[in-house]
DNA sequence: TTTTGAGTTGTTCGA
DNA sequence: GTCGAACAACTCAAA
């Protein structure tokens, strides 16, 4: 075959490509083609930082194709409309792609002539990671002990040295990206996530060594930060668990070696939600649970937006949500105590959470997301039992003991004694006064009380319960 | 088919 | 202050 087209889609990186790598082999001329998708651009569940990262890292992507001697043909529209226009003035006889598990993409591709899908997205893709029975996994540590079990995947592959030059066909330039606040801590593009992994792994006191201990702390940068980039595919998944299991065989002693192995399970995590979505797609509408769809939810926007602006008057909380809308970005262990306190604080259904953080988040993977929620709620595979209710005070005082965290977000606590730091509302008000910070006027006073909505909480919960029996 | 052991991330209470 | 049990049964995975 003399052309054919690598038609990218969220593996925005030149090594260890397996779909660019078929293409090489199978022609003399790859033509490497994005389409921006105005049914995924437009959607309500994408937001304007996900989209400046996107087109960030398809200019990294063309600037580095260029320097192989390629370059990046972006069209605009329904994909395969597009990818049969760039086809037939290129005379391309074949489509590479890397293979995507969301329900949109398989429908997206489905309707894609000519086109051969790789794999390349996972290390073990859905339906190479199943019980005896032939049925798929619903729990995470059998799923990952088959996982582990599997054949080790080859070796990554370099970048290739020369993308030969594909003829000349339209392309549009990468759009200006929507204005980007400075303070978005995510430089888009393959080589920054190479960069942030090997900081993250290389050397006996690599950060992955501490990981276990660190993880948790949301006043410290102990994670890999890695999220927007696996996303995308700037990084491959077979890259960051090569990586991993390095840092596990070059450990320098049992506690190191346990940071690397807890990576290692976050990032077989990502795997697993990407085999529940692709099993269980109904996930992104309902629980996963049946005995817990009847929850009487509180339909109430001013408490969820309370909880979006982070103004509960909960410091964790708001520190959480403030982070989010400033960088795009949010600690793992802040994700889960935010969704903790709308789903069980104010009893608000977690799909108003999901649907915000998926808009919001520069990371957001539906897989991971819903995953995350649906954990958090109770309702999904997995799941924390339904009176693990996480107590936003003993949160913050456990991870972020100093307050170094909150007062990075909220400002106006910044003089708030350590004792008070993650309950303000506690405070004397001389002490308001000395810190300059008076609960109602400076920062808000709980919309809550966490007691009461515990109970209110369980309650909810009980009665879904019950009704199903 | 039946049985058995196990299950990411918490909190509260009482000893 | 620290510790184990209770929370509430249930579902899953595998023998």
């Amino acid at each position: 075959m003399k052309t054919v087209l690598w038609w990218i889609r969220r593996d925005l990186r030149l090594a260890d490509n397996q779909a660019l790598a078929a293409a090489l082999n199978a022609a003399e001329r790859v033509v490497p083609v994005f389409v921006l998708d105005p049914a995924l651009l437009a959607s309500e569940r994408v937001g304007p930082l996900r989209v400046a990262f996107l087109l960030e890292g398809l200019r990294r992507l063309d600037s580095d194709l260029r320097q192989r001697g390629s370059r990046l043909v972006l069209r605009r529209g329904d994909p395969a409309a597009e990818l049969s226009a760039v086809a037939a003035e290129t005379g391309a006889g074949a489509i590479l792609a890397e293979e995507d598990f969301t329900p949109y993409a398989r429908q997206r591709d489905s309707r894609v002539p000519s086109l051969q899908l790789v794999g390349g997205r996972l290390v073990h893709p859905p339906g190479s990671v199943r019980k005896a029975d032939g049925t798929p996994y619903v729990v995470y540590t059998p799923f990952s002990r088959t996982w582990k079990g599997l054949p080790q995947p080859g070796a990554a592959m370099p970048a290739p040295a020369h993308v030969p030059t594909a003829p000349q066909v339209a392309s549009l330039p990468v759009p200006d990206q929507p204005e980007r606040p400075p303070a978005i801590p995510f430089p888009s593009g393959e080589t920054e996530a190479q960069r942030r992994l090997a900081a993250f792994v290389t050397g006996d006191d690599a950060p992955v060594y501490r990981y276990a201990q660190t993880r948790d702390r949301v006043d410290l940068d102990g994670t890999s930060q890695l999220s927007p980039y696996l996303h995308l595919g700037m990084i491959s998944s077979r890259q960051a668990v090569a990586a991993a299991l390095d840092a596990i065989a070059a450990a320098p002693n049992a506690a190191a070696r346990e940071g690397a192995e807890t990576w290692l399970n976050e990032l077989i995590w990502r795997e697993f939600y990407v085999h529940i979505l692709y099993h269980f797609p109904h996930v992104l509408e309902q629980s996963f649970r049946a005995n817990l769809q009847e929850i009487r939810w509180q339909d109430d926007a001013s408490s969820f937006a309370a909880w979006r602006d982070g103004c509960t008057g909960y410091p964790i909380v708001d520190a959480a949500m403030r982070q989010l809308a400033q960088t795009g970005w949010m600690h793992n262990r802040a994700r889960m105590v935010a969704a903790s306190f709308l789903i069980k604080d104010l009893l608000i259904d977690w799909r108003w959470g999901e649907r915000y953080f998926m808009q919001t988040l520069i990371d957001g993977d539906s897989a991971a997301n819903n995953g995350g929620w649906q954990w958090t709620a109770g309702t999904g595979t997995d799941a924390a039992p339904y009176f693990r209710v996480f107590h936003p005070v003993a949160q913050g005082r456990k991870h972020d003991p100093q307050g170094t965290y909150v007062r990075r977000w909220l400002p106006e606590l910044g003089r708030v004694p350590e004792r008070f730091v993650h309950q303000p509302w506690k405070m004397p008000d001389d002490v308001q006064q000395a810190a300059g910070c008076v609960i109602g006027r400076d920062y808000p006073a709980p919309i809550v009380d966490h007691a009461w909505a515990r109970e209110r909480a369980l309650d909810a919960y009980r009665h879904a319960r019950r009704n199903l029996a």
